[in-house]
DNA sequence: TATTCACCTTGATATTTATCAAGAACCTTG
DNA sequence: CAAGGTTCTTGATAAATATCAAGGTGAATA
């Protein structure tokens, strides 16, 4: 429990927690390990939780009727999700899904609230990182309303070749995890990216992509 | 302000105030007229406030590089709106626009944070608040990334016609105002709705839409 | 009453995106 | 190394949506 102490101690928002009360969480979380592919938590679910993913990664995800999939955001190591059902009861809007094999923790409400009620500067901490989440689905739904399928995806490009330096990256997401994030298809994702290389922006190769060209990319997250 | 204390007991966030903070509020609040058209708080500015609109009608609108809007959801009497700047100090991610001549009550973050925290719980209902609006959040994307237009449009008329009794309503919404809410063009909701019409749905005259089948508009929601 | 203006409607057309299908490249496993 | 599975790629085609243009309708106004 003392290494979980430590992996608070940097966390995004658990950091700022006095040490005595990351100990009291450290005894209160629930571990569990995940394979990949499981889901700690379903669309449709009641889940007053908080979760703390300590290694892996995890997709948020939203299925639709139709059975199609849209991962509005992925969690890193040291992310903390708060589930939507902890605040109002209600069913949760979206799955959460291990890609990777994940250790996470969990708290439920009952255990979380009285240590949050301790300092209530922490509450008025909670809402700024609905906030944050709130920010980054108005970006989603810019993408959806303003761009096209190609603006939609230099914007993923660009976030990952965030540094600056990084011209080449790996392609570690599939044509079909890329089409989840963006709302198409394997095969359109496939033709931009190639469309992208024809006009000398990127180079597409089937292990990497290599950026020639950033500002291309960027000047496209901006229909005219 | 005997008057703004009434009101603010039907809001509903600060209907569940004890009275007293309900007159310290009403003393703090800054009035405001506004005629139709204006715009109390503009994307991108630092707008750390929370309003209450006593009378008339605001939209939460997203303006594109390209100058599109796309309203996101509608204030109406009685609501309450909790500026993003006041949780994070970071620029407002769209625009409050007024759309009726409308009476708005605002509140300054060092005004109103004081009296929030004499009650810890009332910010955790903040908290919970937030999460109603990405709840929202959650329907637009979601209709946005599985939902074709006429699937978006059967949502929002959905909505006009809440009461099952309606099955006749003004036409109040010009086909812009339709338009920029599905994210579209006014000449494609023109044709989905006269489509509508031809397959039996509804009827559409210059004045009023009328309903036929309730139930046909409620499978287009869902996308098989 | 005539004029103006905003809005609605419709056609024609271009663009974007989705879908289906087939083959190629790669990886994993026996 | 061969077989099987997954992913990538490309073509052909269909469907959805955007855009441009023109005319129609009704309400407000001079």
């Amino acid at each position: 429990m003392n290494d979980l102490i430590k992996k608070l101690a940097n966390a995004e928002f658990f950091g700022k927690f006095p040490e005595g009360d990351r100990a009291a969480l450290a005894e209160l979380a629930l571990p569990r390990r995940l394979q990949a592919g499981e889901y700690p938590c379903f669309q449709g679910d009641l889940w007053p939780n908080v979760l703390f993913l300590a290694e892996g990664s995890l997709d948020w995800v939203m299925v639709s009727v139709g059975g199609k999939e849209h991962i509005l955001f992925s969690l890193s190591p040291n992310d903390v999700f708060w589930g939507h059902s902890i605040f109002d009861d209600k069913p949760m809007p979206a799955s959460l899904k291990a890609t990777e094999n994940s250790t996470v923790y969990r708290w439920e409400r009952e255990a979380i609230l009285p240590i949050l009620y301790r300092h209530p500067e922490t509450l008025w901490e909670v809402a700024g990182m609905l906030t944050g989440t709130m920010r980054k689905a108005r970006e989603i739904i810019y993408g959806l309303a303003f761009q096209p399928v190609a603006g939609r995806l230099a914007t993923l490009l660009l976030d990952r070749f965030a540094d600056p330096e990084d011209i080449s990256v790996e392609r570690d997401l599939t044509l079909n995890a890329i089409a989840s994030r963006v709302a198409s298809s394997p095969e359109v994702v496939c033709r931009v990216l190639h469309q992208f290389q024809a006009e000398g922006v990127l180079e597409v190769t089937r292990a990497t992509i290599t950026l020639h060209d950033r500002s291309a990319l960027e000047d496209m997250m901006e229909p005219e």
